[in-house]
DNA sequence: CATATTACTGAACCTCAGTCAATAACGCTA
DNA sequence: TAGCGTTATTGACTGAGGTTCAGTAATATG
């Protein structure tokens, strides 16, 4: 076996040894970060291993597979999005759904490569995955609605049935889509414009 | 080299001849199908040439890689899925609305999994692969609209400019989602409540 | 300093996408 | 019907990437 390095890699045979804790943080870090340049799959256990500055192994070690340290990552991705995007508490309802779907449109623009891979590794991925992106829009869209009181709900024509669900689910896909486009392309819509609209349609919706 | 052969394959040595319309046309056919069950990615050349009784080599003969394969076969079904929803025409434009998205919701009934697994394809997969299912739903939204006269768009609210643009593909995007939801599980919905309310909701939006 | 523990490596293995020279089925002509 | 050219089809080969595991070396513990 060669001592010295073949051809790349650390020149010396130093291993570097951290605590699990340490090591899973750093790996999950990566795995988010690289989110941001290349879509899921792309990431494979060898480039990651290689940025890591580790063997293809230890990736085995943390997480059994690949499949579990993608869910890993987009559990991870999910998390942040939804701490980043806190909600405030305004009195007019969809003056405050407004500012809600603001923060969340923020986020996109300041993460739009990341929050694209994101939605369409999930959109794309399996069941398990797409669970783990479901149950984090359904945090997000609760959250809008816990801040609202009941008075507020009902002034957006808000109760609790099935078919409410349904379309509120609906808006929040909608939601999702727009600001997407909107963010790849704004096409001379103003912002304000825009919130206004989204916030809006909700009552449109299920009023209609 | 053996002219007998070597250990395995077909004791008969008879292949089987086709034109290369029907070949092609065979595996394209046969791409649909397994779409039904398995994901896009799931469905590999190897299957994919068992199936269909040729050695995997044939498949690049055809298609010059998976890729292409996919983009074919997803080009195949949306393709089948613009020509079976055909529009009919009534007066009332919300009416006319309402039975459009009725035919679309009867496919989707009728072809479940292979439809999700097609949506599923288009949102996770490459730039690409969302070009041909993008098109593939503006013609879908766009000949909806065409069927509506003049008087009609201006009944439901709408015009031609980046906002309503926007909107309406947004729209788009919250009936596929609630669409596939309620095939999912109806939750005692009716098809008919669900209908209007879909319809009703394009100028819900736009109006708003 | 000796020993146990375990984070970590590296090489072998397997699956599957993609390549290519060889082969055989079919149409055509004599 | 036999021969011949065309080309649809094959199968073995290569390489990339995921997965396994027996071994190696840091660190903790006595």
């Amino acid at each position: 076996m060669g001592h010295m390095s073949t051809t790349s890699g650390p020149a010396t045979g130093s291993r570097i040894r951290m605590s699990p804790e340490s090591r899973r943080e750093q790996l999950l870090e990566l795995g988010t970060q690289l989110l941001s340049t290349r879509t899921l799959d792309e990431i494979s256990i060898e480039v990651l291993a290689e940025e890591a500055g580790i063997s293809r192994g230890l990736l085995y070690h943390y997480f059994g597979n690949k499949q579990e340290f993608h869910l890993a990552v987009v559990r991870r991705a999910v998390e942040q999005l939804v701490a980043i995007t806190a909600p405030r508490d305004i009195e007019d309802p969809l003056e405050q759904l407004a500012v809600s779907i603001g923060a969340y449109l923020d986020y996109v623009v300041e993460n739009y490569t990341g929050y694209v891979s994101l939605v369409r590794a999930a959109a794309g991925g399996n069941e398990e995955l797409r669970a783990i992106y479901e149950e984090g829009r359904r945090a997000l869209t609760d959250r809008i609605f816990e801040v609202t009181g009941p008075a507020g709900l009902d002034a957006l024509g808000l109760s609790d049935s099935p078919t409410m669900r349904l379309l509120v689910n609906g808006w929040a896909a909608m939601l999702e889509v727009v600001i997407i486009d909107w963010v790849h392309d704004p096409r001379g819509i103003a912002r304000e414009d825009l919130l206004g609209r989204l916030a809006r349609a909700l009552p449109g919706i299920v009023l209609a």
